[in-house]
RNA sequence: CGCGGGGUGGAGCAGUCUGGUAGCUCGUUGGGCUCAUAACCCAAAGGUCGAGGGUUCAAAUCCCUCCCCCGCAACCA
């Protein structure tokens, strides 16, 4: 069987983090396992390079795109290699052969649905100084994020007409189920499909960087039917070699994160219709890793992220943990914490100790060797045969968590078996005889058979223990999940623990495990952020501009349906005036009334939920939460600051 | 009525679709073992499964109402 696994494409506006990770993580255990069972897998991952937020940021560092997006891809591929993503293919949409595929796509929609695609209006907000539109969201009191003005304009813009798809794309979420995943999110496409499709905006003639669009070079193709085509342009489709596309395609599964679930069961199966297509199988969308708990790693002085994880543990831990923490399909939180927890109890305390009293045993009772004596009949095979099928079920259902819980069962169930036989005793009493052999045996092929259920998840150790077993590293598939797969006499190798114990108190605190690591080099993120500090400082005349004065609170009330704003009242010495402020996090209405505070009086008027505001209270804000400026009593409000 | 997620022993979470003795990890307490990474094993304490109502022989699970928390969106002038 073929299994054709994608990972969504990752923007390169943005250096890899744990979202990313996790995603390719994820896609890797799923690649591995299917590899491991026989499957003919192809596992393709790569970058979405188009777009005009590329076009801004590389203009910003004053180096172009292409070079920017080298850049980012480098970084990929090193994290990538560094967690062992084992991807057979990269796909960078700045490639010709993604060009091809996406005209190829055109191209069939033109010649199967000529109507699919015309010409039409597109209205929204347009900055003239970016000379782009400007997302809805993102415009403010009639002005951009960066505060340009914007109007409302219309543009000639292609249309893909996607209206038309939802009742085919309907009939097949209902006869597909399982085309998306988890199915809360089915549930999400079909609830969004069923207010009816509007047609789709697939071109502009706003933004430069992208893929020309056919028939039209003052247009480039949009953000979608360019980014999701990846998944067919790197097999080939359209070009002269495209036996990968007709052996892979259709996928069978797209991973990707919830946020994208829209496009990739609406657009992208819409897309496809049109271009008489095949649909992929399945949308799996995973949850996202919140921030980290950051009240205790700041209380502890030191933040540490997943890349020091990677620096400090190797990437095996750090995949474990993000597979056993979240429930697939859910949200989490990611802390260092809770990572230092599971390394712990489950990797050093279960996983690796084990190893290490086994091994240890087998070394010193049978010479170096696995025991001579193996058995075919005992609780351990009887777990095993429980357990592995379990493990295998989970798996199949994509309960990561459940399939690693599961292989701990069995571990449990090795240290219950090793204390309730007593082998210590045993040697003491009869020596080295046929049932101690049988005893170590039997430990030592029941992990030898947890090694191998873990092998996609910890590809790295789990190479090493199963050395250390003295069992074939390579053999990890279905066959080698059964009992008996264990040697006799085979040299086993006593070594340092594969998992050192952490204390997790000394570690946050700045300790590290590994001593010979460390001066790691700032990643280049760090220094797009500093913005040059010149340019920052301003004269004292454009200081004296600002009309900053105290004011005396009067009255004070909660923004209905409003969760920071509060309306106030305030004496600024001359009159009073309404202002609307986001302290409502911190500050209580009443708490206002007759505090003495610093407000710039001279600001323009804006309104927020309706409210005129005349004026800004001056907070200092420590993560989002305001801590007012607050002056003596005594001053009498319409007192200037500077 | 903006969209979505969540409320389960001290902490973090499964379980809810497909009702049937409430489960896991950490933590706590007591005991055991000394092969192993102060690891491991056994036992115990600890839960009105947010509240109320309904369906049912039976509800954490299905239905209704309400409360609270967290994201996102609309408001941090």
């Amino acid at each position: 069987m073929k299994f054709y696994i994608t990972t969504a494409i990752h923007y390169v506006n943005d250096f890899p983090h744990i979202g990313h990770m996790y995603e390719n993580i994820v896609a890797d255990v799923m690649a591995r396992h299917r590899r491991r069972m026989g499957d003919d897998v192809w596992f393709l991952t790569g970058t979405d390079e188009h777009g005009q937020k590329i076009e801004r940021a590389a203009a910003r560092e004053g180096i172009s795109p292409i070079e920017l997006a080298d850049r980012v891809v480098a970084d990929h591929h090193e994290i990538d290699r560094r967690l062992g993503i084992s991807y057979d293919d990269f796909i960078r949409t700045t490639e010709s052969r993604h060009r091809i595929g996406v005209l190829e796509v055109i191209r069939r929609i033109r010649e199967r649905a000529p109507d699919d695609i015309y010409l039409g209006e597109h209205e929204g907000w347009y900055c003239q100084n970016e000379e782009t539109f400007v997302p809805d969201n993102q415009v403010r009191e009639g002005r951009d994020a960066d505060g340009h003005p914007v109007e409302r304009t219309t543009e000639r813009n292609y249309f893909f007409r996607l209206s038309r798809y939802t009742r085919p794309l309907l009939d097949h979420y209902r006869r597909h189920p399982e085309f998306v995943f988890p199915p809360t999110r089915l549930n999400e496409v079909v609830a969004f499909v069923e207010q009816g499709l509007k047609d789709l905006s697939i071109s502009r003639s706003t933004i430069k960087w992208g893929i020309p669009f056919p028939g039209d070079p003052d247009h480039v193709i949009y953000v979608w039917l360019d980014a999701l085509t990846n998944y067919i342009s790197a097999l080939g489709f359209g070009s002269a070699d495209d036996a990968r596309y007709r052996k892979y395609w259709p996928a069978d599964v797209h991973l990707i994160g919830k946020d994208i679930v829209r496009f990739h069961a609406v657009y992208w199966p819409a897309f496809l219709m049109a271009a008489g297509l095949p649909l992929p199988k399945r949308i799996v969308g995973h949850g996202w890793w919140l921030r980290d708990n950051e009240k205790i790693s700041k209380s502890l002085g030191n933040i540490v992220r997943p890349t020091n994880i990677i620096d400090d543990f190797g990437p095996d831990p750090l995949r474990y943990f993000l597979l056993r923490e979240m429930v697939f399909g859910n949200d989490q939180n990611y802390s260092d914490e809770a990572f230092l927890v599971r390394y712990n109890a489950d990797l050093a305390n279960d996983l690796g100790n084990t190893l290490s009293r086994a091994i240890k045993m087998s070394d010193s009772y049978f010479g170096g060797k696995t025991p001579p004596v193996p058995c075919d009949d005992n609780d351990l095979l009887r777990a095993s045969r429980e357990i592995v099928p379990e493990y295998l079920r989970a798996m199949d259902d994509l309960a990561f968590h459940r399939a690693l819980e599961t292989v701990w069962k069995l571990l449990v169930a090795i240290n219950g078996y090793i204390v309730a036989k007593e082998p210590w005793k045993k040697y003491k009493e009869d020596g080295a005889d046929d049932t101690l052999s049988r005893i170590i045996w039997n430990a030592l092929e029941a992990l030898r058979i947890v090694w191998v259920m873990v092998a996609p998840f910890m590809p790295h150790t789990s190479r090493e223990a199963l050395a250390r077993l003295g069992a074939d590293p390579d053999r990890i598939d279905r066959d080698a999940m059964n009992w008996g797969g264990l040697p006799v006499n085979a040299p086993v190798r006593v070594a340092d623990p594969i998992f050192p114990r952490i204390d997790p108190a000394a570690y946050l605190g700045g300790a590290r495990p590994m001593e010979q690591q460390q001066q790691p080099a700032p990643p280049p993120a760090e220094t797009t952020q500093a913005a040059s500090p010149d340019l920052a400082r301003i004269t004292i005349d454009e200081f004296m501009k600002i009309d900053l004065r105290v004011a005396e609170v009067r009255s004070a009330e909660n923004v209905a349906k409003s969760k920071k704003l509060i309306k106030m009242t305030v004496f600024d010495g001359t009159e009073e005036r309404t202002l609307v402020a986001g302290i409502a996090t911190k500050y209580a209405p009443e708490d206002l009334v007759g505090r003495k505070v610093v407000i710039v009086a001279n600001l323009q008027p804006a309104k927020l939920m309706g409210i005129e505001s005349n004026g800004m209270v001056l907070a200092a804000s420590i993560d989002g939460e305001p801590s007012l400026l607050s002056v003596d009593p005594a001053v009498p409000a319409g007192t200037k600051v500077k």
